[in-house]
RNA sequence: GGUCCGGUAGCUCAGCUGGAUAGAGCAACAGCCUUCUAAGCUGUGGGUCUCGGGUUCGAAUCCCGACCGGAUCACCA
């Protein structure tokens, strides 16, 4: 709710109460904006009311039409009545008011400090591959989630957790001593987390073999899956790890050295980054503490096997594992042992899990776990669950080669904005080729971004490689190039004195404009509230779309009148800053010019 | 089978805490650059909001049921 919704609401109380003699509760007093067809800025809604008028909604409306005309101080202006709506237009000089209160405040739309910590993890890669289309829904949810909490007071600590130990990550060593004749990033000129996604790939592909030789022999597939050498090699080089071989470890070490770069790579032209980086084989030793007193304390119980398992059955779920027969652990047990840490190492008010809507049952355990290892913890965790990114033919799989890849993807775009840009020469014109690369670098990248950012993080979302992403229309480019109309506008008015005096009166399109502007903050609230950045991509295309229009109709620099000018010129400085707000919490950059 | 999520224009998506005649973009078609950036603006066509009940002044929105699609229920992560 902002100022005006404020204001009116509290008139309308006492417009019914001094009507009607009802105290009007706040669910009661319903206001929207008026639809474009009617003539006004703001609409009550006056059915609540019409049974204690006892009188015709039309006629309801009309009379506290009337009484807001004559008690508003001229706040309201003029009234229209349609059935139960009443429409009421709002002076000019209260959005002319607006508008300088709007410039004056330069960190507009972000809400008081609430001095609480909010961690939030996002990416979690598994290091045996290079990140694909999910990661990058993944990444720029989590990002823009943190940028967005920021913007609505807290303090946020962004996290990663590596998933950097497991048999995955056995199988891409395994298959890289076997086949990669000591190939390395430098030697063969691949990205480090390319590299070994290709010797993960080459395992599968070997292993797939092997599985179909031993049922070749007459074994069935269960079997064969089993005694295949390749997986018993893989699983004898994870015991190993666990033991701490060095030779092990020490290759281990060094292959996830260069697909940390490779990430770094990625996540830097990505435009993410990370406060504080926990890497499971830190973690899970803890993890199996934890369940090692969990299990002492009788909160968890061990099998004859040796296993360890929680019983859920109390609260609906089934039992899970928490420990192998051979006593190593899960990831379950890894989760846990994270959980602690941060904590034990950060002051948490609130723990947000970015991660896909798949693990949505793993959460629900870890809730629970935590909750009776006595974390207090536990029963608040946030596992913001989003979608899948889906191709034409179904999920991704990174074994089967049906991904779409990051860096690929990146380039494309980059691409693709530099190929657009070159019929722009007139715009563009005396730029240096650098200054081209970083415009195509925002413009790619804000393509992606946009496109991804604007579904509704719940929902699972199409991708076809065969389309490419538009740069018209609903996209990052079109609110880049409003942004760049605007700068270029700026540019030409050069140096304003402040302080001058601005036209009192509105042209509908200057009025639309700033009732647009108006709403920010309380945009920013709902998209923090609803952990939704596409509630800002929303309201950023809707400002974007309402100042081409403005623009297209109404010029700024060619006007005669002074005061109108100086509006206009503050309304789009404006407009620009609010656009560059909204795109910052989408990690969306703006070029000045395109 | 249990649980969870989704189904809106040819396609991709808004709208969903109940409000006026359901919106964008893409694709198709027709216009607008001697005037501040045409990645823009304007217009046309395009809908059984999956289906059936219910709640009420009013339902795409809330409730119940069906159908369709997806996820999940691992000694995977």
């Amino acid at each position: 709710m902002n100022s005006l919704e404020q204001q009116i609401s509290l008139l309308a109380k006492s417009a019914v109460k001094a009507l009607y003699d009802l105290e009007a509760e706040d669910s009661q007093i319903q206001l929207q904006k008026t639809r474009p067809e009617f003539e006004g800025n703001i609409t009550l809604v006056v059915f609540p009311f019409v049974k204690a008028a006892r009188k015709a909604p039309a006629q309801v409306a009309a009379e506290i039409g009337e009484w807001l005309s004559a008690n508003s101080e001229g706040l309201v202006a003029r009234f229209n009545a349609v059935q139960g709506f009443l429409n009421l237009v709002i002076d000019d000089a209260f959005w002319v008011k607006q508008l300088v209160a709007i410039d004056a405040d330069d960190h507009y739309g972000r809400q008081p400090e609430r001095n609480q910590l909010m961690m939030v993890e996002y990416s979690s890669p598994n290091t045996n591959k290079p990140l694909h289309l999910g990661h990058v829904r993944n990444n720029l949810l989590g990002y823009s989630i943190a940028q967005i909490q920021e913007a609505n007071g807290w303090k946020v600590v962004k996290t990663n957790i590596v998933n950097d130990r497991g048999i995955h990550i056995c199988k891409s060593m395994l298959a890289w001593l076997k086949y990669g004749n000591g190939e390395t990033p430098e030697s063969s000129g691949k990205k480090g987390d390319h590299l070994i996604g290709d010797y993960y790939v080459r395992f599968d592909k070997e292993y797939k073999k092997q599985i179909a030789e031993l049922m070749a022999t007459g074994k069935d597939e269960e079997t064969a899956k089993r005694e295949a050498p390749l997986m018993l090699e893989a699983q004898e080089m994870l015991r190993k790890w666990e033991a701490n071989d060095p030779e092990v470890r020490g290759l281990w070490a060094k292959m996830n050295e260069w697909v940390y770069a490779g990430f770094d790579e990625t996540y830097k032209r990505m435009g993410v980054s990370f406060d504080k980086i926990y890497y499971e084989s830190n973690t899970y030793l803890e993890g199996k503490s934890e369940v090692e007193k969990g299990l002492a304390t009788g909160q968890f119980y061990r099998r004859e096997d040796g296993s360890v398992w929680a019983d859920l059955t109390k609260d609906g779920l089934d039992e899970k594992l928490l420990l192998r027969s051979d006593g190593t652990s899960v990831y379950m047990t890894q989760d846990i042992g994270t959980a602690k840490l941060r904590f034990q190492d950060y002051p948490i008010d609130k723990m947000v899990y970015v991660v896909g809507n798949e693990q949505e049952y793993h959460f629900k355990v870890l809730s629970i776990l935590l909750d009776r290892l006595g974390f207090p913890f536990g029963k608040e965790l946030v596992h913001f669950s989003y979608g899948m990114v889906e191709l034409p033919n179904g999920k991704m799989k990174s074994r089967e080669g049906t991904v779409v890849d990051a860096d690929d993807l990146m380039d494309k775009m980059v691409e693709d904005a530099k190929e657009i840009s070159k019929d722009k020469v007139n715009t563009l014109q005396g730029i240096t080729p650098a200054e081209a690369d970083e415009i195509a670098r925002k413009v790619g990248l804000g393509a992606l971004k946009y496109f991804i950012l604007k579904v509704d993080p719940r929902k699972n979302m199409l991708f076809n490689p065969a389309e490419s992403i538009d740069f018209n229309g609903n996209t990052g480019p079109f609110i880049q190039y409003t942004y760049a109309r605007i700068q270029s506008v700026l540019r030409k008015a050069g140096e304003r004195a402040s302080a001058n005096a601005y036209a009192s009166s509105l042209e509908n399109k200057e009025l639309a404009l700033i009732q647009r502007l108006c709403e920010y903050p309380s945009v920013v609230r709902t998209a923090g509230d609803e952990f939704s950045p596409a509630v800002i991509c929303n309201y950023a295309y809707a400002l974007a779309c309402d100042f081409n229009s403005f623009y297209h109709d109404l010029s700024i620099l060619n006007e005669p009148d002074e005061q109108k000018k100086e509006l206009r010129l503050l309304l789009s400085a404006n407009v620009a800053k609010v656009l560059r707000s909204a795109m910052r919490l989408l990690g969306i950059e703006m070029p000045e010019r395109m």
